[in-house]
DNA sequence: TCATTGATATTTGTATTACAAATTTATCAA
DNA sequence: TTGATAAATTTGTAATACAAATATCAATGA
């Protein structure tokens, strides 16, 4: 092939250079978690940089979440928090929610939560449980008309299921699409006949399975309340679908 | 309680406080995605703040890959790609890797990976199978002593598959994960006996099922083929485990 | 000795000015 | 219309100055 033509220089801003130098020693651990980095002054001198390219490139890894910086005390090295590991991925969803990506957070719970359910309900331990079951409760009394009571309910429901595997990465993965649960929810014009009902007695049947410790039961139980949930979208959100 | 004495001041910074302006405005599409912005001199203008501050909040939201920024043209609103969404996921898995997180993966891909066959076998087209059928190819092909290549070709197989399912929430979830086999894969020192032959087998096994459109037979021979990779790692990789 | 206070030094945050470098736009000639 | 050139626009970097928050340390008092 010929290279001859391939793109010149990688036209990185120097600022951007600092911010890649940084991240590769905070990635290696040459700069461990916790340390605190030199100032702004002796980091320009060792760089050879002014201050402003210094301080843009610090701005950059501040924004993603791997150094902290705090006025009058200095640049901390801080390990990436699952929060900062999914905020974007939240923005994603965020911005490219639309029917198609209902439809693919549908199919993906059913292909992922009935299985989750079941490692959960070998994991979970006692805090689990009653967080599950304060959230029963509250469910129950809710006010049918709280649209949005009902869906941070159901949501919190399911991700409480989901750290109750004691998987981090089941967690991360699931949590984005979670909270995407209660703007699909308000799609929905008003309330549907029986879903609450159906709603209720789902998550109690999962609840129990779970506090049994019965894998096959938690799973299968999910399995059918996704399924009835397909199906109100299916009939509500009269478009193109799964 | 006693909030006289709860926290004072959100303690933003300026640059911080503009960031989320802009961040939120992307948000609710007010900057539409492709948009220019106005030039750094009159954001500076309509914000009434310095230069400086300014620029500094824009480098946050480039190296977010809200916006994009060309020198002498200007700014502009990019939407997020995949895989700026996943890129602080990758790092963070990256920095979190040891032996938990390797039980963790393999948690997780015995609890996802044989749905995910089972749906890549429903909705995969041409173009899937002959990437599959190549991937095959080399596997045979590949040299037993390169460790390497040989993690590379197995990754990407079980992504092309990922890929398939025609979900990109399901790729996205997956993709994180499969960046993290091969190094995985370097743990094991040296060759396992009759592990190439097992992988080849199962990954042809897995290709004709998915081939002949046979959901049922691509979920199993996905889940023996991954309960074989767990005895493998709970063999050579003496600690505690699933 | 210990805790509190207050002054001082250190460190990051913002503003301003100046110029470099890349791109875009306008101008003009063929 | 096309192409080259010049001018204007726009972002990138540097340097300086000061503000604001924090950390350090000495002095004070019980």
């Amino acid at each position: 092939m010929d290279d001859v033509f391939r793109k010149i220089g990688s036209q990185l801003t120097l600022s951007q250079k600092i911010e890649r130098r940084l991240e590769e020693a905070i990635r290696e651990k040459k700069l461990p978690i916790g340390s605190k980095l030199p100032t702004e002054r002796e980091l320009c001198a060792s760089f050879g940089v002014s201050r402003t390219a210094l301080r843009e490139a610090l701005r950059r890894l501040s924004a993603r979440g791997l150094v902290k910086i705090t006025k009058g005390s200095g640049m901390y090295v801080t390990g990436l928090k699952i929060d900062d590991a999914i905020r974007n991925l939240d923005l994603y969803y965020d911005m490219q929610f639309d029917q198609n990506l209902i439809a693919q957070i549908i199919q993906v719970r059913r292909l992922f939560e009935p299985n989750i359910a079941g490692l959960a309900a070998i994991q979970r331990n006692q805090n689990d449980l009653s967080d599950l079951q304060d959230n029963i409760e509250k469910f129950k009394l809710c006010d049918p008309d709280n649209i949005q009571l009902e869906a941070d309910l159901d949501n919190k429901f399911h991700l409480t299921i989901a750290k109750a595997t004691r998987n981090p990465i089941v967690q991360i993965s699931m949590e984005p699409i979670y909270s995407l649960l209660p703007r699909m929810r308000s799609l929905i014009y008003a309330n549907v006949e029986g879903e609450k009902d159906h709603t209720l007695e789902y998550h109690i049947k999962i609840f129990n399975a779970i506090n049994e410790q019965n894998e096959t039961a938690a799973t299968e139980f999910m399995a059918e309340h996704l399924k009835r949930t397909t199906d109100i979208y299916k009939k509500y959100l009269h478009g193109a679908f799964i």
